[in-house]
DNA sequence: AGGCGTGGAGG
DNA sequence: AACCTCCACGCCTG
């Protein structure tokens, strides 16, 4: 039988690779929605198509290691006793790496008390007697004794698996100058540190073989162990009993009783359909034809890819047939109105099975407007903007169903899908049709609007299929009656004085430039102010004042780090610096809103309801949840937001203290709770209790520490930041800590039980149920870990606030509505809100406004809402 | 032009 | 080494 005749056994290490895979993709790039980590499986799965592809064996096998427990630890008890137990977040995917496996027609071998290099020696040695070339697949160096003529060892490279290092005999011998079978002799002197297996010290590879060269083999070496000079031969004769372990454990078991011999592992038709069911569910793709490439064709597996469903092709309707189409279309339909800038061009619809679309005209948008203002259902991608546009036009949008851009950010709040495109990738596997901007006649058309109403549509089918329950009720609950509020919103736009700011400015810009002429005379020099570069340069070579913080570019310069030095080293430039900063700040905010605010004089920012992990909304263009507060000064710049014309007042409503009150319902502290109940301010209640005085006789100070701890710990605040937020001692941070635990402790039990179900369940939940998955709470990297432990503390409890706040917000603006008032909500910075009033609607408003923010959420403790009201923003927030 | 780092505004 | 954001500036690089 020649070479090329010989079946070929390939036999894999599965644990050892797939561990070495773990190691060397980012989790990041391999985790599914549910936060489950697939890159030890992806790594191992992608080394093994590509493996069996190049050698395309006729018999095949993985084999596992059962547990950590073997014969060898039963034999030594400190076998691999340092390896600390491997990750559970690896543990978890060998599972799911079995079961591609089954799926893939790949037998999977174990055997309890043996470890995977033990059945990978016996096949190996069976194999070889009984007539194959066998290739032996591990990351376990002392598979090296295992190489013979027959059988050959593909060895990872140093990192990862991508690449395969072949050892066959010439290729041992030339790596370390001993045959294979000598290789464990080797081992044994120097030792494994990975397995806990101390060898000879001060003996390397170098000393090892040239000591098995000389005198040919281990049992003569320990014989003549007398014989060998110097310090290492002194250790020799002390470790004479280590080397005799190392052997006997690194020695591979050739004779494992297995179910199965060589000739029962014969290559064998994969399940298509359960690959496929398991790579969806691990949501690979590209591995997918892979697997089918390289398996299915030696399986005898002819079935192939799904294919790639295209659109149908757009029925371009008239105005008339387009409504008529749309009143009697069946279940859900897809809508996409194309819009250049926020104006629309086109409109298409798809229901399951048809495509129509029209030019946007006059006569489409009277046609459809009574369907659109309908409830009948309707799908959108990313629906606020074609709302808004609509709106602009004279029509309402009703039965807004369902908007695939926000489910699949309620699923995946870390990684928002941006467009149609990437929701149809990975929901569907599919390519969604894109115009070649880069082309002047483009070879691929793009997708119309009545093939994105179609995409959309089934985006959104998947999606329901895998949308867990509560979280669909989020998408039905709170973020689709929000959206058509934000809509709402954004088109009312806020009042904004322009004389006010450019006053204002002006005063600043003045300002800021005597602040720039004085700092430079007291240094001497110009400098600009604005480079924390230059800036360095001048505090710490210059003026050689001592050194700050560290950044990763130097030392830090700011203004907690500039109050330091005023103190610990006085110079005059260093309050010139720290108000220079202040009025530039203060000015570039107020030239942004100048520049943003539009020709009906009103700011229109833009809520991006996917813009946080957390559930909270974020402002953009301009961002309307940063405008300053907290200094005399910069409430001038609240006070240049007006109300409106054809409007009386403003008016604001803030939840007071929201976070700490849904931490007393989370944890149903008695204390916490009481606090709240009592009507006591929250801080001298809290004060009172932790210092053991009464509420009258909480100082300031003591107000202030209980106060920086209670948010602290909404944070998951440590001692250590404690202390430098209070500038305390950290001891006394620490004491601080003690006594609030010990008389509010159901709020650290909560803490610390919420984070240990976060790290089961791979997520943390808000009240009503939106999720936020934690794959990292279980990583190796403590760095990782500890940040992902604050941030699950943080996110239930930020992410509840933010779910009240919708609920608030939308109910207010139907409940507004539907009473037939003119009123509106403007603004929402996460607990407050604006509305502007008209005349005579006071009363009304301020009671919807009141109610609908206090029963927005039924907790243990009551929802406090702070009321104010004024011609400009300013003056209602007090 | 675009990415990164720093600093700072809000909750 | 305290959570969640957005933005402007300086500086470096393609």
């Amino acid at each position: 039988m020649t070479d090329a005749e010989k079946p070929t056994l390939l036999v894999v290490d599965g644990h050892s690779l797939a561990y070495r895979a773990f190691y060397a993709l980012p989790v990041d790039n391999f985790s599914t929605k549910d936060g489950q980590h697939t890159n030890g499986i992806y790594g191992f799965l992608s080394m093994f198509v590509n493996l069996v592809k190049a050698e395309k064996p006729t018999h095949l096998a993985v084999a596992f290691d059962t547990s950590r427990q073997s014969f060898r630890t039963r034999e030594y008890t400190e076998y691999k006793a340092n390896r600390s137990e491997s990750p559970a977040e690896f543990k978890g995917q060998i599972p799911l790496l079995q079961e591609c496996l089954a799926a893939m027609g790949v037998p999977v071998l174990k055997k309890e008390d043996f470890e995977a290099d033990d059945i990978l020696a016996t096949l190996a040695t069976q194999g070889e007697e009984q007539g194959f070339t066998v290739l032996v697949c591990s990351g376990d160096r002392d598979t090296i004794q295992l190489v013979t003529d027959d059988v050959t060892l593909l060895y990872p490279n140093v990192q990862g698996v991508s690449q395969l290092k072949r050892y066959d005999t010439d290729a041992v011998i030339e790596k370390y100058g001993l045959p294979p079978a000598q290789y464990p002799e080797i081992a044994a002197l120097v030792g494994e540190t990975s397995d806990n297996l101390p060898g000879v010290p001060k003996v390397g590879e170098k000393t090892a073989v040239k000591w098995l060269t000389q005198w040919g083999s281990l049992e003569a070496l320990l014989d003549n162990a007398d014989k060998i000079p110097g310090v290492v031969g002194n250790n020799l004769r002390e470790h004479l009993d280590a080397v005799k372990r190392n052997r006997a454990l690194n020695r591979l078991l050739r004779d494992v009783e297995l179910p199965v011999g060589p000739n029962d592992l014969a290559v064998q038709p994969l399940d298509a359909q359960a690959v496929r069911d398991i790579f969806a569910r691990l949501e690979f793709r590209t591995l997918l034809p892979r697997v089918f490439d390289a398996l299915g064709a030696e399986g005898g597996v002819v079935e192939e890819v799904r294919p790639t469903a295209t659109a149908p092709a757009p029925q371009r309707l008239d105005p008339a047939a387009l409504a008529a189409w749309a009143t009697d279309a069946h279940g859900e339909v897809g809508v996409t109105l194309s819009l250049s800038g926020s104006v629309p061009t086109a409109i298409g619809l798809a229901s399951a099975d048809a495509a129509v679309e029209a030019e946007w005209s006059p006569a489409v948008r009277d046609a459809l407007a009574p369907w659109l203002a309908s409830d009948a259902p309707k799908v959108f991608c990313d629906a606020k903007p074609q709302i808004k546009a609509l709106a602009r036009e004279g029509v309402t949008v009703g039965g807004v169903a369902f908007d695939v851009l926000l489910a699949g950010w309620l699923v995946r709040p870390s990684f928002p899908d941006k467009s149609l495109a990437d929701l149809v990738e990975r929901e569907l596997d599919e390519k969604l049709p894109v115009a070649d901007p880069t082309q002047l006649v483009p070879e691929t058309e793009g997708a119309t609007p009545g093939q994105l109403s179609w995409f959309t549509r089934r985006v959104a089918e998947a999606q329901r299929g895998t949308l867990p329950e509560k979280v669909a009720s989020v998408l039905d609950d709170i973020e689709l009656p929000t959206l058509t509020a934000l809509a709402d919103m954004e088109l009312a736009g806020v009042a904004v004085s322009h004389e006010k700011l450019s006053g204002f400015s002006a005063e600043l810009g003045a300002r800021a430039d005597a602040l720039a002429r004085d700092a430079y005379a007291a240094i001497g020099h110009e400098v600009n102010l604005g480079s924390p570069k230059q800036l360095q340069e001048v505090l710490f070579d210059e003026l050689q004042l001592p050194k700050t913080r560290k950044t990763k570019s130097g030392y830090t310069t700011d203004a907690a780090a500039l109050a330091d030095l005023q103190e610990s080293a006085p110079h005059p430039f260093l309050d010139l610096l720290l108000r220079h900063r202040e009025a530039t700040k203060l000015k570039q905010i107020i030239d942004a809103l100048d520049t943003a605010t539009g020709a009906d004089g009103r700011i229109h920012t833009t809520y991006v309801q996917t813009g946080s992990q957390t559930g909270r909304l974020s402002s953009t263009d301009p961002n309307l949840q940063n405008i300053p507060i907290r200094t005399e000064e910069s409430r001038r710049i609240r006070a240049a937001f007006e109300v409106g014309e054809g409007y009386e007042t403003l008016l604001t409503a803030d939840y007071s203290q929201i976070e700490m009150r849904i931490m007393a319902h989370l944890s149903g502290d008695p204390g916490l709770i009481e606090a709240f109940n009592s009507g006591e301010d929250l801080h001298r209640f809290v004060g009172a209790r932790v210092f053991g005085v009464d509420p009258q006789d909480v100082t300031p100070a003591m107000r202030t520490k209980v106060k920086a701890m209670s948010y602290g710990l909404v944070y998951g605040l440590s001692a250590f930041g404690l202390s430098k937020q209070l500038r305390i001692e950290q001891s006394e941070a620490k004491k601080l800590m003690l006594e609030y635990f010990a008389r509010f402790g159901a709020v650290r039990d909560y803490l610390r039980g919420s984070v240990e179900q976060a790290r089961q369940d791979g997520y943390t939940e808000t009240i009503f149920g939106r999720r936020r998955p934690f794959p990292d709470l279980t990583s190796m990297n403590r760095v990782l870990r500890e940040n992902a432990e604050r941030a699950a503390l943080n996110a239930p409890i930020q992410g509840s606030a933010a779910d009240i706040m919708k609920v608030a917000l939308f109910r207010i603006r139907d409940e507004l509505a539907s009473a037939g008032l003119r009123s509106r909500v403007l603004l929402q910075i996460h607990d407050e809100l604006v509305v502007e009033v008209a005349a005579g609607e006071w009363d009304a408003v301020e009671g919807i406004v009141r109610a609908r923010m206090a029963d927005a959420a039924d907790l243990s403790v009551p929802l406090d809402v702070q009321i104010g009201r004024g011609g400009d923003w300013d003056e209602a927030g007090h």
